[in-house]
DNA sequence: CGCACGCTTGACTACCTTCAAGATACGTGG
DNA sequence: CCACGTATCTTGAAGGTAGTCAAGCGTGCG
């Protein structure tokens, strides 16, 4: 299932610079004009590729750097000392990983690719003294790091008052409204984790998210093949998740 | 309950710079060298206090301070559009509240006084500002995000995978060690907030907090009355909560 | 004194989990 | 290319934890 694809650099292709990036209307370079945009490529490290299965970075490690996703998909977990996992957030292109790390030496959860995914690292080092440099990009971290906070409260929201169609619902909605903000279809996408991490995610039974996918089937809310999803009654779905919007990089 | 005093400032006394503070190696100026932490000072807004169940801010209205807890206690709340509200924490003195609304020009929350509380605000533009010039209190400021981030995935983690039980020794734990923190009693203290709003906050019904509590005073973990609680058996609390450590301000 | 609010306790219900088994898809090796 | 093995996903039945509904208790305030 892995494949081994033996570089581990992208093809010159890939490696464009942040001027060229289709990202830049949602990474770090959104808060930029163009001639600090240059002081920022210059401390980021682009073109970084990881398989599926493989550790960006790992819970406890010394923290270095924070990463943006640059295609493909991440998910970041805790695990805890009696070896429980709790999956924490999944990334999509354009979104920066690492952010709930600067308040340690160490790396506060574990991030690793979905799928074959390429990551622009932003080591935390150069990354800070240059927003001293550049205050919007210190106000862009504020408002990224404010965000993750306003996110996962709203994650907290869905895991303590919502059903488990509720969240399931919620969840389908935000990817629909993160891809298509990325110019993808918002109703149909293959979805890049497992079920198990859905599951764990939104504090569920993998046995649970199978039936409310076949129960949502059976309601003509949404058609489903494994991981492929096609979203055929978006306002069923929103009446369904009664409050939970999860509004990413908005 | 309430006792309606009539002032609105401080008496003198309390009015006292961040210098003499005795939270300023929790709050803000934890970061700062003497001769910076004056210049925290000509930004602070000091003396603030708020009765029992007034609100500090409200979701939704601009956004335009951050406030720090010098005494008292807070929490604060989300409210969504059906109505339903969720604690997303409480705050205790040293602690800062609003950074989850500097991801918009409103508040993303709503923070309210459990008790007679004394505020210290910060108005964000001049803060922003002053982390400009200060990166000490950049970084602060940065690690305090962060931080908020870790307790929110941690409450997440408690709220999907823990038990009634454990969700409740754990708020326990975590009040016992941040009293401790502030010099106060590990052991023995008031609960701030109502059984209503820590049921709200660990995702459970009021009845079941209330079970809880007393199957924890037969098997002789506490003691309780109302809102007096004394821990009797630390390590055993611990053992029940298998990994929830949420530290706050560490 | 009595009402109101917060807290406690009991009985019943429901949603989700757990356990178990079967189905499907995928990658590997023959 | 096919067969096998593994991982992922689905489906079914039984059980448990916490929610809901309802009532009683205690304290504080008017």
């Amino acid at each position: 299932m892995t494949q081994a694809i033996p570089y581990r650099q992208v093809p010159p292709a890939l490696k464009a610079s942040c001027h060229q990036c289709s990202l830049s209307n949602l990474c770090l370079p959104l808060a930029l004009e163009d001639n600090d945009l240059d002081r920022l490529e210059d401390i980021v490290r682009q073109g970084r590729v990881f398989d599926r299965g493989e550790h960006i970075f790992d819970q406890s490690t010394p923290f270095r750097s924070c990463f943006a996703v640059r295609s493909g998909a991440v998910k970041t977990s805790i695990v805890t000392e009696s070896g429980e996992e709790q999956v924490t957030g999944f990334y999509l292109p354009g979104e920066l990983i690492g952010l709930d790390s600067m308040s340690d030496n160490h790396y506060a959860c574990t991030a690793r690719a979905l799928e074959r995914t390429n990551v622009c690292e932003f080591p935390v080092d150069k990354l800070e003294e240059l927003t001293v440099k550049l205050p919007d990009l210190q106000h862009h971290l504020y408002y990224l790091m404010s965000q993750e906070i306003r996110n996962s409260h709203q994650l907290a929201l869905l895991l303590s008052k919502n059903t488990a169609e509720e969240r399931i619902a919620a969840l389908l909605l935000s990817l629909s409204s993160r891809f298509q903000r990325r110019r993808l279809s918002g109703t149909r996408f293959s979805l890049p984790m497992p079920r198990n991490d859905i599951a764990n995610f939104l504090g569920l039974a993998v046995e649970t998210v199978s039936r409310v996918f076949t129960r949502f089937q059976q309601q003509g809310l949404i058609k489903a093949r494994g991981r492929e999803v096609e979203l055929q009654d978006l306002e069923a779905l929103q009446k369904i998740t009664r409050e939970f919007t999860r509004q990413r990089c908005q």
